[in-house]
DNA sequence: CTATCTGCAAACGTTTTGCAGATGT
DNA sequence: ACATCTGCAAAACGTTTGCAGATAG
């Protein structure tokens, strides 16, 4: 899908080439702000927005409601931590293979898939354990 | 993790339960106004919270921002649109197999875990082409 | 009596939108 | 000229929090 890029819409996707990171909108901000580069907010959500729907950027939700995007071919899973939420990336895709006939029935391109796996951290089980040692209920 | 659960919290299980559907926090809220039950929308959330922490209920995030829950038992996936956000169900799982060796070597508690795939619905790629012919770019 | 649970309203943070000006073809 | 792109500020939206009253053990 060769589309054409604004300037803008260009430096999104330089920042995110430059590191491995995942970026909010709020960070990229900041990062154009750090190289002097005059970029609004708006800009930088309509930006995403644009590179979403051509396939180049995907994004990912976090538990306290704001999205990280990456490059849509740096591929990568994680597992997420429902009680403190902290995201701890996965080596390797078990999905990468099965993708392509997942989807040869359905009427649908495909730009990527997110895989994410959800439970507790070794840190909140035993948080978890000593609350519950105290009958402390979870708020 | 058998853990006790407040009246609410059971209230908003016996919902989930109740449907195959997926519900915000917001329809939840809407759903007990329906059902005569006086119950606050910060109460929803609140336990909604509980239950992910205790592995009952699982969320998905939609790209319009907000999250809907269902029963972490209610195993869904889907090829989600990125330009009108609809979602289209799966009919089947290509990771259930592999989770447990998936994280055998992770300290994490597993609860569930979420696939999405992410592209373009057959509608939405028309209207691409459509506007593309008329030389509109997407805003 | 104490700790938890609840509803309401206010607060919060992220994202979106309206608009006027800048940019580029 | 014209349509697009941009920055700013205001608005919108889903969600969270503070607090006072209700409830339960």
């Amino acid at each position: 899908m060769p589309e054409k890029l604004t300037p803008h819409q260009r430096r999104v996707l330089e920042v995110l080439f430059s590191t491995p990171h995942e970026f909010s909108a709020q960070d990229l901000h900041k990062e154009f702000k750090k190289r002097q580069q005059r970029v609004g907010l708006a800009t930088v959500y309509r930006a995403l927005k644009v590179l979403q729907k051509c396939g180049k950027v995907q994004i990912r939700s976090l538990p306290n409601g704001e999205a990280v995007y990456s490059l849509a071919s740096a591929h990568r899973h994680h597992l997420t931590c429902v009680s403190c939420g902290i995201s701890i990336p996965l080596k390797n895709c078990p999905v990468h293979e099965l993708e392509q006939e997942l989807v040869q029935t359905q009427e649908f391109q495909v730009f990527y898939h997110t895989l994410e796996v959800f439970g507790l951290c070794q840190n909140c089980i035993e948080v978890d354990v000593l609350a519950r040692r105290k009958g402390i209920r979870q708020a």
